[in-house]
DNA sequence: GGCAATTAAGTTGTGCACAATCTAATTATA
DNA sequence: TATAATTAGATTGTGCACAACTTAATTGCC
């Protein structure tokens, strides 16, 4: 297999880049959300299904508390979310949308609209690549779990 | 065009979660190098060509001089490469390989070979999805001069 | 030759990303 | 039922990633 120690030969790094340079791509449509790339995630999260605790978001985006704590901070200082500590489990906290956070959801639809325009790709094209990454990520599970 | 907010439908939750996964599978392969996966990529290039100046590496890497310096810096101090500012251009700052910086070279050559086996991928599939990867660039640098 | 515009690096500040550690609540089990 | 093990979340520290800015060298243009 592949061991060419050049740069451009190394999947990680095309990886890498793509991922930059797709973010790049979103941080002047999410600005006027007054979002980051990861803020964005969360929201999406968090409009998909309200009321969902830390450690479930952070299970779906794979980010730990040590990442999701200070950026939750931050997305209640926007007034986009709260936090409420679950009364079942005490240990758990409930994460919520304010009437703000709802109401952004409206402007984010336009999001993934205005991206593919930029990426000007065709719907099988998208959902071939989807495909690919989505493949690459079982691999990768599937060897972390022989390692178990 | 996909147009749904669901997390996982969007292409770049994809991407940016499967190169979280892929940089986390090189940390442990890359630890006894005692190199972070960006020094990595740094080192790569060196590798393939020497007294490279640092504007050349962060195009090759799309790092700007913010994350570079403080990145160099980290290793000179392993006492892996060193700077020397060019003579004709003083502006310029060349970046070469110290002897345990070439030498680390040959540590470096088992990554690609670990990491494939890590991924359990075929040739064919590979090269497949670098040419994806390279295409979603591509497309994002087409819509990057489209703007200029 | 003189001066504005450009360029290369570096610095500062913000926000991830993650390891390691801590606290408090819950569950398991001896 | 004590107490050990586990779990959720927060905190601390390190290292990217990038915008905005600074400094110094070079180039372009009159």
């Amino acid at each position: 297999m592949k061991s060419s120690l050049t740069l451009e030969h190394q999947i990680c790094f095309q990886l890498y880049t793509a991922s930059k340079e797709l973010t790049r791509l979103y941080r002047p449509i999410l600005a006027p959300l007054n979002l980051t790339y990861s803020q964005y995630l969360v929201m999406l999260v968090l409009w998909e299904e309200d009321n969902i605790d830390l450690k479930q978001l952070g299970d779906r985006l794979t980010l730990d508390s040590g990442t999701l704590s200070p950026l939750v901070k931050r997305l209640m200082q926007l007034d986009y979310v709260e936090k409420v500590r679950a009364t079942d489990d005490e240990r758990r906290v409930l994460l919520s949308l304010t009437p703000s956070g709802s109401a952004l959801r409206e402007q984010a639809e336009e999001v993934p609209l205005k991206v593919s325009g930029m990426l000007n790709i065709d719907e099988a094209t998208y959902i071939a690549y989807m495909e690919m990454l989505i493949d690459i990520k079982a691999r990768l599970r599937a060897f972390g779990e022989r390692e178990e």
